[in-house]
DNA sequence: GCATCGATCGATACACTGTATCGAGTCATA
DNA sequence: TATGACTCGATACAGTGTATCGATCGATGC
């Protein structure tokens, strides 16, 4: 019989388009869905819509798996720890692995710089990762590991997070990194001239400009020299 | 004659309600609100148009004054530096004053820490600050001095960052301190006792717990330990 | 003194967000 | 087979940042 809309017999009507079967959803999938948006386009680009959209699937589908935006975030945030896994034997060794893992794991999905430290890490990753670490410290006085991981996380995340606001800048000036540094923007250019900042302006002038690398590194042998002296002790 | 709308002659008809003449509008009153809104309600609370509505007016009148929302929060963030007044003298102790400021400023406006270092800082009270804390590292060796402010710096924003966020995970829970620190919540408790974690259950159970404040403090010794060492050289 | 033009300002409207609500649809049971 | 409970997710809502463009107002020319 006729299709009651069309008037067409079924052999006219063209199928419908091809729905593919609701695809299977898990919170592992819906987690890589959004942190590919975030890695390619900022975590502004990570919506419950756009996520949903990616897996061929409505917004409130989501729900069923997570809780609400702020779950989604803490799960991405769990995935990078996931990335942080510091290795190396010793106390100095392993601190360093973990501040530079830090350093790599964000610079591999800038978006994480925004959340870090934000909320308290409880995910498995997370643990692991300071299972891993508290594991080599071992031979350190128990009393004084806490203080010292959290000083070294403390710096790695403040570090780090400075590291990706000048990226941020740079490619938003269309500067490459060289150019930026060298012309300090022509806005800071005015303001030195003001006379207002001396101090400031002779050492942005005359010293010497490590790189990103070099900065971090520097300021994280700071830390473990002085975690040294006390440890020593 | 009578009113065309009501028929009513004019002292029949009540006077409009009082509207203030359109509050005058400068980007710092609209700074202050915002800052208002946020100690108030969190960062999430400042909206253009709860910001608009605060100064009597309506959003698109913002515009004339800032460039969009980001600018907002940029200006927020040096009203924060303007709190920001390290002091000293000599090189560890005006360090040491930028460093517990921040922690101070922040915890004020615990908002700022989702801000800070979240891009470059080069608003006129920020530069102030860099400036004071330059002309203060006058007799450390030049090339040093950004190093060594910068990690100072990255220490502070991200020791801050999680002890504002323990303080609001706390507060989400409703438990005061002691209470979420001896539970651990029922979550870890929980995660612990399947035994994957040993060395961060050790950890956490049997070594002391120092309170916020001195745990920041002993992370910015080490670091100004470190920088001791190699300044002296 | 009046009409016209130009620029300025901010109300309206749009596209998008996270998520509460609740009706449709499904399954197990009587 | 009828009925009920339950689950799921489409719809709808309240809110966001901001582009657009019509109303308004001052200055200018006659």
């Amino acid at each position: 019989m006729p299709c009651i809309v069309t008037g067409m017999l079924v052999w006219e009507r063209p199928e419908p388009p091809e729905r593919p079967v609701p695809a299977p959803l898990s919170r592992e999938r819906i987690v890589r869905a959004a942190i590919r948006l975030a890695d390619a386009d900022g975590l502004d680009a990570v919506s419950l819509r756009k996520v949903a959209t990616a897996l061929d699937a409505r917004p409130m589908r989501l729900y069923s798996y997570i809780d609400g935006k702020e779950e989604l975030l803490d799960l991405m945030v769990d995935a990078v720890h996931a990335e942080i896994r510091p290795s190396g034997e010793g106390w100095r060794e392993v601190l360093t692995s973990l501040a530079e893992s830090t350093r790599h794991a964000v610079h591999k999905h800038e978006w994480a710089a925004d959340l870090l430290g934000g909320r308290p890490q409880l995910g498995p990753h997370a643990l692991a990762s300071g299972e891993t670490v508290m594991a080599a410290l071992g031979d350190v006085e128990l009393d004084a590991v806490m203080p010292v991981v959290s000083a070294v996380n403390a710096y790695a995340i403040g570090a780090v997070r400075r590291e990706v606001a000048e990226r941020r800048a740079e490619r938003a000036t269309g500067m490459d990194q060289e150019r930026w540094q060298a012309a300090l923007g022509p806005y800071l250019q005015r303001t030195f001239a003001t006379g207002r900042f001396p101090a400031l302006a002779t050492v942005v002038h005359d010293a010497a400009h490590l790189d990103a690398e070099e900065t971090f590194r520097m300021g994280l042998d700071f830390l473990l020299d002085g975690i040294a002296a006390r440890i020593a002790r």
